[in-house]
DNA sequence: CGATTCACG
DNA sequence: ACGTACGTGAATCGG
């Protein structure tokens, strides 16, 4: 059996995801298919004798057919050699021959080996990706394995086969290919000879030579190309042939599988975490590399339930805080039905503590001394909705140090979910049993069902389990201080803002929502009249029949499903029909009546106040999400939307103040390229947009025109996105070459602006994630992908990553050191909501102009940026106050 | 449950 | 020839 070992590598990268990686962040997905195949080979065809070769350039000079031959292909991306490396050493433990030259490609290496054993009569089986290899088959004893794509999905090909396959004969396929070409190689064939045509001329005159005697037989147009492109088919077949005698330094008995190395297996896969296919090569290699690694360590807690509130308290009195203390609460409605805290991880000591125990006042002030204590080092895992209960119970922890949901988050920000077992698994070669505990007559305590204290109870140790090995794979990606310093202080941070929640005024609130049910209404009834047909304007199925198929309007853009109708659209319809400007107007009250009147009324809680919850492990790029309600897209830019902001309002005694960063992203923008205009700019205090208007359009800052500002604050914010000019013409109505105009006038004036944005691009193809200066990374994947459009959305969340992960790394900085200050100064303010860059406060008048002052100091000094951090205040009696 | 639309930074 | 700005969450329709 003879492998291409490049040929495999490669096919496995690009038909794996690229987001596989162990815990220290190597990137697996080429090493793992690549095994995954070997296994299977050695499995189904058990091979007397092996090798595998490589391709090696010319050590010192390039050869010419190197460069020019392969000048086509793309780059071998960074995270691909890396792995060509791993497969290598990988093929080296296995003991497995790996033959190479200097010069050589490996289907060369291939080639004269295959030719060797055959001489020596030897069955030969070729394993390749690249098509090359055909042209082995021409003997009886020579067969290719061709990997047709991903990891599984060969054809074996005899000579019958590549018959079949391509329509000539194995020793006839260099000819066939010459006629071809072969884009991979960037060999150039001849146009409009595919594979029907190459065959057919082969069959008929037997090779290229046959068929430049007979040129003049063909149709015209045929004709014509062969003779236009003779000189690239007569190139083709000198490259082609593959070299059949190169001098190899192995002899054919030398190929045999050698005595593996048991220790070097064992450390490899262990490296690279393939527990799986660690135990399938076992299977079918003979060898003792010591227990399965597949097998994990199952965790099972011994629960010790106190049967009174007085040996509960004992209980929790007797807490340790010398050890992590895992923590997992198990709530109903978001109240604490029980909480289990880890007494001895090794042991498997979990202390119950059942709602009724909770309650009970000696619990709780044992409690408080221990749990409560800043010395207790308190792990959970989405610890945020228990910690959220105990803040209602008023047991703070000061000492929480660490979150397992949160380390998986940092860790690998692209998951959907971290459940606590996967991260046992993955990071702790660990699981806890699964299966019910208590089939019949479960016990009552306290409410809860034992095998609920029991399951809770597990958790709790799973991340005491976790919290070591977590910690280390932090460290080893530069994450500890974001996690340290930033994330996990921001839990409680968020824990408290959650568990006060926002003030509302209902009697305004519902006020507002009668209003626009009334005007739904009656719009709803104009459209129809102008429609002049009743139909569902909420259903854009039957909108579209309406508006494109009734009413002939023209049609702007299309959606998977049929044309648009979005805002977009309509504007540009709004001349064509009446009914247009109608519906725009009903979108617009409809999205305010039920999303905000409707779905805030129902979010209403206790005390007239409104609990969201701020998801700290949600946005890949370090943000924090807000749901139930979402308080984060509360309306603001259109008047009749403001009003809701009159709805939130500060407690009795309170007055709100409103704290939001000044274009905090432009001036990361500014920071990060060290661009000296934009820089300067913000140095100055200028008006941002006014002075980048004026070194776009090339006046003086006095003589700026509205419209050129709006243009110039378009550009700027549409550059953390990574903006293209077509983007720019659709949000200013221009054409896209005036777009294209203001983008390149805006480069010229930045040019560090663009420097950054690619040398960011080319970073992170290079490394295959960004990261930001707090150390916060983020895989992006498709930045190598063939697929046009992927990889330019890959490249586009490159630049952006760095720019909003910046921003939404000062912020949470500054939301923890406010709160600290706050909480020092012993001040009775206290943070209600944030939006990104703005932070709202509940304050009693008495101290707002310290407080005023203290938000200020705090937020501008989160960070050091070579610009000013600008801090804009406003305060009210409600979230209207501020004014933009 | 995917698709569409639209609210925010 | 195609598609075209990053990051979210909620409401609604319709298969």
């Amino acid at each position: 059996m003879l492998i291409d070992g490049h040929s495999l590598t490669y096919r496995a990268f690009f038909a794996l995801p690229s987001d596989m990686a162990t815990t220290s962040g190597q990137v697996t997905n080429a090493v793992f298919g690549f095994t995954s195949m070997l296994i299977n080979l050695l499995r189904d065809h058990k091979p007397d004798n092996i090798a595998v070769a490589f391709d090696l350039p010319e050590p010192t000079f390039r050869h010419q057919s190197f460069d020019g031959y392969k000048a086509g292909r793309q780059e071998t991306p960074d995270i691909l050699r890396q792995q060509l490396g791993l497969v290598r050493q990988l093929v080296e433990a296995l003991a497995m021959p790996i033959v190479e030259k200097p010069g050589l490609e490996a289907d060369d290496v291939i080639a004269t080996l295959a030719t060797r054993a055959r001489d020596a009569g030897e069955d030969v089986i070729v394993v390749t990706g690249d098509r090359d290899a055909y042209q082995l088959v021409e003997d009886p004893h020579v067969k290719v394995l061709y990997n047709k794509r991903g990891v599984s999905d060969y054809a074996f090909y005899d000579e019958a086969g590549i018959m079949e396959r391509t329509g000539v004969a194995p020793k006839d396929y260099v000819h066939y290919a010459a006629l071809r070409g072969d884009k991979s190689d960037n060999l150039e064939g001849v146009p409009g000879v595919g594979e029907k045509t190459a065959a057919k001329l082969i069959n008929k005159y037997g090779g290229i030579d046959g068929i430049y005697a007979a040129v003049d037989e063909q149709t015209p147009k045929l004709r014509e190309n062969l003779g236009n492109f003779e000189a690239n088919v007569r190139r083709n077949l000198e490259l082609m042939p593959l070299i059949r005698d190169a001098e190899l330094d192995v002899e054919l008995d030398e190929l045999a599988i050698g005595a593996v190395d048991a220790e070097e297996v064992r450390k490899l896969f262990d490296f690279l975490e393939f527990r799986a296919l660690y135990d399938r090569l076992t299977e079918v290699l003979d060898f003792d590399g010591g227990p399965s690694m597949g097998d994990l360590e199952v965790i099972e807690a011994e629960v010790t339930t106190p049967d009174t509130p007085a040996d509960a308290a004992k209980a929790a009195a007797a807490i340790s805080t010398k050890h992590p203390i895992g923590i997992a609460g198990s709530l109903v409605n978001g109240a604490l039905a029980g909480l289990a805290i880890t007494l001895d991880s090794e042991s498997g000591d979990v202390l119950w503590l059942s709602a009724d125990h909770l309650g009970d006042d000696a619990v709780r002030d044992e409690l408080v001394k221990t749990l409560g204590s800043p010395d207790a080092p308190v792990a959970g895992h989405d610890l945020k909705p228990t910690m959220r209960a105990l803040v209602d119970l008023g047991i703070d922890l000061p000492g929480f140090s660490f979150d397992t949901a949160l380390a998986g988050y940092l860790l690998e920000p692209a998951e959907s979910a971290y459940p606590l077992l996967g991260l046992l698994q993955r990071y702790a070669q660990a699981e806890l049993p699964d299966g019910e505990v208590a089939p019949e007559g479960q016990l009552d305590l306290g409410g809860t069902a034992v095998d609920e204290a029991l399951i809770t109870a597990r958790d709790a140790l799973g991340v005491s389990r976790l919290v070591a090995p977590m910690s280390e794979a932090l460290g080893d990606q530069g994450l500890a201080n974001l996690n340290d310093d930033i994330e996990v202080p921001l839990v409680r941070v968020l824990a408290k803002m959650e568990s006060l929640g926002v003030g509302v005024d209902v009697a305004v609130l519902t006020e507002l929502r009668d209003g626009l049910v009334a005007e739904c209404d009656r719009l709803r009834g104009e459209v129809i009249d102008a429609a002049g047909e009743d139909f569902n304007l909420n259903s854009t199925k039957q909108l579209r029949e309406i508006l494109f198929d009734k009413l002939g309007l023209t049609p702007q853009k299309k959606t998977k499903t049929g044309y648009s109708t979005d805002a977009a659209t309509l504007e540009k319809l709004r001349h064509e029909h009446p009914m247009v400007d109608l519906l725009l107007q009903y979108r617009e009250v409809e999205k305010l009546r039920s999303t905000y009147g409707e779905g805030l009324l129902a979010e209403v809680g206790p005390g007239d106040r409104i609990r969201a919850t701020f998801n700290q492990t949600v946005a890949r790029t370090g943000r924090l999400s807000s749901d139930q309600p979402n308080l984060h897209n509360i309306p603001v830019r259109s008047e009749r939307g403001r009003n809701f902001r009159r709805a939130f309002v500060a407690a009795e005694g309170y007055t709100m103040l409103i704290a939001d960063y000044n274009q905090i992203e432009l001036r990361c923008i500014a920071h990060l390229a060290e661009d000296p205009g934009l820089i300067g700019a913000f140095e100055a205090g200028d008006d941002i947009h006014n002075a980048t208007a004026s070194r776009i359009f090339e006046v003086d800052p006095g003589e700026v025109s509205v419209d050129q500002r709006s243009k110039a604050k378009m550009v700027s914010y549409g550059l953390a996105y990574g903006m293209e000019a077509y983007g720019l013409g659709q949000r200013l109505d221009i054409p896209v070459s005036e777009a294209k105009v203001i983008l390149d006038a805006y480069f010229e004036a930045f040019p560090a602006v663009r420097k950054y944005m690619d040398d960011t691009v080319a970073e992170a193809r290079q490394r295959g994630y960004t990261e930001t200066l707090f150390g916060r990374r983020r895989k992006i994947a498709e930045l190598s992908s063939g697929n046009y459009q992927l990889r330019m959305a890959a490249e586009r969340q490159a630049m952006n990553a760095g720019i909003q992960g910046l921003a939404a790394d000062i912020f949470k900085v500054a939301l923890v050191e406010l709160d600290r200050a706050l909480t020092a100064a012993g001040s009775p303010a206290r943070v209600t909501l944030q939006v990104h860059d703005e932070i709202v406060l509940e304050v009693p008048p008495q101290v707002l102009d310290e407080t005023r002052d203290l938000v200020v100091e705090v937020m501008a000094a989160a960070f050091d940026l070579r610009v000013p951090l600008e801090v804009n205040l406003a305060d009210g009696p409600t979230w209207a106050a501020a004014k933009d």
